[in-house]
DNA sequence: CGCCAGGGCCATA
DNA sequence: TATGGCCATGGC
């Protein structure tokens, strides 16, 4: 276990292809994208099982921001995220709601585009480049944050140092950023909160520390 | 019952 | 720049 590389390796073993992002289209992603915020997954089913079908951005920007609100209620925090999701539409819009016309374009300059949206930060704008439209983007989350310091890697402070670190130590592929990125929100969710020994951990990480670790901000680490 | 989840924004110092 | 408060539901 001396690199990350190594670490990708060891997950995919173990657990194999995720196949991420779980949505239909590129847009029900982004959706995605911005209910999962804070919120957990299973929140965030509910609420796209609420849109009946697959959502767009018509459909989203026809609703009141009270009728969509009601929709993505299961998700919490529905008055900001209805408000985030038709910032969202209108700028998809822009583009036609076509995807690969917003491969088409400028990666660094589409993120930005992003990035100036209300209620799109960092991860959420590289969770969209990777897996809406599939640009080799490296996500940053809690979880990787958690699992790199505890596996006693030093990784920097900043959004964006810590997303070139893994970046300038992996083969810089959109594919293996996507399969790594699922697959360390899946070992988080598969063994660091659910098994309190994890004997079976493909890490070998104690996770009774682990957990206690969880308790904590990320920075104290 | 309390904790927390695949964050982000804003006010304050 | 760096903390702290806020948003809100559902599963365990």
């Amino acid at each position: 276990m001396t690199n990350i590389y190594d670490i990708y390796c060891t997950l995919f073993s173990r657990y194999g292809m995720q196949h991420w992002w779980p949505a239909e289209t590129p847009f029900e992603m982004m959706v995605g994208a911005i209910l999962t915020q804070n919120t957990s997954w299973s929140n965030v089913e509910l609420a796209l099982r609420n849109f009946g079908s697959t959502p767009t951005p018509d459909l989203i920007l026809s609703l009141s921001e009270e009728k969509l609100g009601e929709i993505i209620r299961p998700s919490g925090y529905y008055n900001q995220k209805a408000r985030r999701l038709k910032n969202l539409s209108r700028w998809f819009k822009l583009y036609n709601c076509d995807a690969e016309l917003v491969k088409s374009e400028n990666p660094g300059k589409i993120r930005a585009e992003l990035l100036a949206l209300d209620g799109i930060g960092f991860e959420t704008a590289d969770s969209i480049m990777l897996y809406a439209f599939g640009k080799p983007y490296f996500v940053i989350d809690t979880y990787t944050k958690r699992l790199f310091n505890r596996l006693g890697f030093k990784i920097p402070e900043k959004y964006d140092d810590i997303r070139l670190f893994f970046e300038r130590r992996l083969p810089y592929r959109d594919a293996l950023f996507n399969e790594f990125h699922a697959l360390i929100v899946i070992h988080a969710k598969s063994y660091c909160r659910k098994s309190p020994l994890c004997l079976e951990c493909p890490l070998k990480l104690k996770c009774a520390y682990y957990n206690v670790f969880c308790r904590q901000k990320v920075k104290s680490l």
